[in-house]
DNA sequence: GTCTATACTGAGATAGAC
DNA sequence: GTCTATCTCAGTATAGAC
C-alpha cells in the first residue's frame, strides 16, 4: 500500500479510537495494534500526536459538512432537514449509549487538558449550530433562529450524556419523540403544526 | 495538622483538579503541590489513585445529598424546589463555562476510561434523579415523573455542555428562562400556569 | 516507507529514614 | 505522619538500518 493509504488508515483508526477511549488516553501503540504498523513509522506520517488530533477534526469537520449537504438535499423542508438532525441520535444510538457524542466528548476533554486544538474542534459545533439556525431562518423564525439552534444543539447533547450514563436506548428515542414534536410546535408557518 | 485534615485537604484538592483538568491529566504531583505534600506522602492515606477519585466520588454524593436536603426544607412547593435544582446553572455558571457539569464530565470521562468506578460515579446522576423524580410525582405527574426528571437533567447536562464548548454565560440565562417555563407548563395542578 | 533499537520523560508506586 | 530516594513502567519521540 502506498502512503495515501497508511495515512488515512492512521487517521481512521486514531478517529475511531479517540471518540471510544478519548484523546489523551488512546497512545501510539494503541492506533499501531490498530493499523498494524510499528510505532516508529508514525513519525514519517505526522510529527506529533496533536497532529494526528488536527488531521482527525478536519477529517470530521469535512465529513460533517458532507452529511450537511447531503441532508440539504434530500430533505425539501427545513422541518425534514431539521429532523435529520434530530435522527442521528436514533442513528447512533448504539455508540452513543456506550461512547457518548463524537463532538461533546472531545470538546469537554480538549477543554479540561487546555488543549491548542480546542478551537477547531469547537468548529464541529459550530457547523451544526450555523445548519440548523439557516433551516430556521427558512422557517420564517428570522429573530431566534440562533437560539432554536443552540437549543436544539442542547438537548441532543444532554440526551448523548444520559443515554450514556444511564446505558438506556429507550431514553434516547423517549426524548427524540419530544423533540419532534417541539419541532412541530416551531415549524408555524409550514402548517406542521402539531 | 493531624492525619484527618491532611487527608482532607487531598481529597479537596484531589476534587477541584479532577473537575477542571480531569481524572487521568490529574498527576499525583499536581495534587501534591496545591496540598503541599510531598508524593511519597500520598501513600500513607491512598493506596492508589484509584482510591482517591472512590474518595472524591464520595464526598460528591454526600455534599449533593446534603444540597437536595436543604433545597427540600427550603421549598415549599415541589414546583419551588425543582426550580433550585435549575438555579444551579445560574449559581455556578462562571465554573460551568469553563470546565463543565462536574457530573457529566466526570462520568464520561470513566466511560471511556471503562474505570471501575463508572458505575459509583454514575450514582450522583441517580440521585439528582431520583430526587426531581418525586418532585413531579408530588407535582401529580405520577405516571411521567421519572420521563420528566430526565428530560430535565438532559436539559442541564446540554446547556453545561454547550456553555462550555462556547464559553457563553448568556447561553445558560437563555435556557434557564426556558427550563423555568417549561416547568410553569408541568406543573399542572399546583396552579402555576403561565 | 517501514522497521528496530533506543533515548527521554513523567507517571504511579514502594522502601526506609526521620 | 511526612519526607527523600528510588523503582518500574508506559508514553512520546528520535536515529538509523533496510
Amino acid at each position: 500500500m502506498n502512503d495515501k493509504a497508511t495515512l488515512d488508515r492512521i487517521v481512521e483508526a486514531a478517529d475511531r479510537l479517540f471518540y471510544q477511549r478519548g484523546y489523551e488516553h488512546t497512545s501510539f501503540s494503541d492506533i499501531a495494534d490498530a493499523v498494524q504498523i510499528s510505532r516508529g513509522n508514525f513519525y514519517y506520517h505526522f510529527k506529533s500526536k496533536d497532529e494526528i488530533l488536527d488531521a482527525v477534526i478536519e477529517v470530521r469537520l469535512a465529513n460533517t459538512r458532507k452529511m450537511l449537504d447531503q441532508w440539504e438535499i434530500e430533505g425539501k423542508q427545513p422541518a425534514d432537514r431539521i429532523r435529520s438532525f434530530i435522527r442521528i441520535l436514533i442513528a447512533n444510538r448504539a455508540d452513543i449509549k456506550r461512547y457518548g457524542c463524537p463532538v461533546g466528548t472531545l470538546c469537554s476533554e480538549l477543554a479540561k487538558l487546555n488543549h491548542p486544538s480546542q478551537g477547531e474542534a469547537n468548529r464541529l459545533f459550530t457547523l451544526f449550530r450555523t445548519w440548523l439556525r439557516r433551516q430556521f431562518e427558512l422557517l420564517g423564525r428570522k429573530s431566534d433562529a440562533d437560539a432554536l439552534a443552540m437549543h436544539l444543539l442542547a438537548r441532543s447533547q444532554g440526551v448523548a450524556t444520559l443515554a450514556s450514563a444511564f446505558h438506556d436506548e429507550k431514553f434516547i428515542k423517549q426524548e427524540v419523540k419530544q423533540m419532534d414534536d417541539w419541532l412541530d410546535g416551531h415549524a408555524a408557518n409550514q402548517r406542521v403544526r402539531r
